[in-house]
DNA sequence: TGTACATCAGTGAACGCGCGTTCACTGATGTAC
DNA sequence: TGTACATCAGTGAACGCGCGTTCACTGATGTAC
């Protein structure tokens, strides 16, 4: 299993043959979806025999949880990037559309996973996906609360509109997955497209619950 | 197969086996995702014993495209209810908001289907979906110009606002999905909050590229 | 530094099981006369 | 209406295969002295 003959400290092979067991289960996945990957799979690609993988995770649902993990921390660290920079509605907006793309396109296979097992994929791999999802929304309110107009409406609506816009970067995110890797011209497009679509909800946002 | 001893001409008796096949797959993929689906389970629930599938489909893929086929129907129904009442945007929104809630809990294992289907399945099935989402973005662009406001808008951003709102609906079916049976509560609460977004981006309409 | 033992990541054989698909078949429905 | 033959939806046995999981194991890394 060891390819140079440099002694190598058995936590860090151990840990290298664990991310080498999910690094093959996420390709595989987008071939047949989560669930049409089989153990053996799994441990075949990762260069390791089958049993092996119990070394790892108690199951096939075990890893998926872990793939869910690892997907969420690169997602948080798109949304700590988009928030850096707080100026005003259009910085956020442009920011936003240009982080979404970047972001999803260089995690590829981890927001495909995403999207795949969000309604997919096996019940406890999707309800640590919806609760992830809805902490990330209630970030997003926070975030917009600070925002002028925003600041004096009432909870509900301010949660309403962090769903909008979560949907919004939810299908942008999923027209990337969905776009091959050469079209940059697409990307463009879709990048674009976000944009408008935010900028149509904020300039809904000037006229809602006129100020009082 | 024949619960009573009344006779029954061959197609019909065809028909309800495809039926049965039909509606114990879309059961099935409920659980674990139509790729989790075997043709031997889906051939037990039917009530049929397995090679009797390949009398009504060639694979469980034939099977996959024709549940889409189904589905979509459905959901051009649901558009055509939506759209015979096309008076104002308050009328919109509101019949939009109570159809599509209403469709979805009336079909929610199709649209589980859908929305399970369109990132985790079989390639050609996943296919056809996007396809399938494309026209019903393009048919909603048509309706959509006819209105005030937006009637002058370019090409381009007619499409867009096509798609803001096909997102709305994508995830307001997701919730409806997610929501069990009996919550009558949060089905109005998500009704209500689809309606708000709706209301939130016809006001961006009304300030969108003002007219010239 | 050297030795003797413990740990444990990865091995390989073996198991029973459900899978998709083949094949020759049965017997009720359909049709020609 | 009755008979003789054709059609074809559904049957049941059989196949080879990949699956998840068990078990006793090996041998390199880690540790105590």
């Amino acid at each position: 299993m060891q390819a140079n003959d440099e002694v190598v400290p058995r936590r860090t092979q151990k840990e290298r043959t664990r991310q080498a067991l999910l690094d093959a289960a996420l390709e595989l996945t987008a071939d047949h979806g989560f669930a049409g990957v089989s153990l053996r799979q799994v441990a075949r690609d990762a260069g390791v025999v089958p049993t092996a993988f119990y070394r790892h995770f108690a199951s096939m649902d075990d890893l998926g949880l872990a793939l869910v993990e690892q997907t969420f921390t690169t997602l948080r660290e798109m949304a700590r990037d988009a928030r850096s920079d707080p100026a005003n509605y259009d910085d956020i907006i442009n920011v936003s559309a240009s982080v979404i793309v970047t972001h999803v396109r260089a995690h590829r296979s981890h927001f495909a996973f995403i999207a795949r097992e969000r309604f997919g994929g096996v019940p406890a791999v999707r309800r640590r996906i919806r609760a992830e999802l809805r902490l990330f929304v209630s970030e997003l309110a926070v975030d917009l609360r600070t925002l002028p107009y925003i600041s004096a409406w009432e909870s509900q609506d301010v949660q309403m509109a962090a769903r909008l816009f979560v949907s919004i970067m939810v299908s942008t995110a999923e027209q990337v997955i969905e776009t091959p890797e050469a079209r940059d011209d697409l990307l463009e497009e879709i990048e674009e497209d976000t944009r408008r679509q935010m900028r149509l909800i904020v300039l809904g946002f000037a006229s809602w619950h006129p100020p009082h």
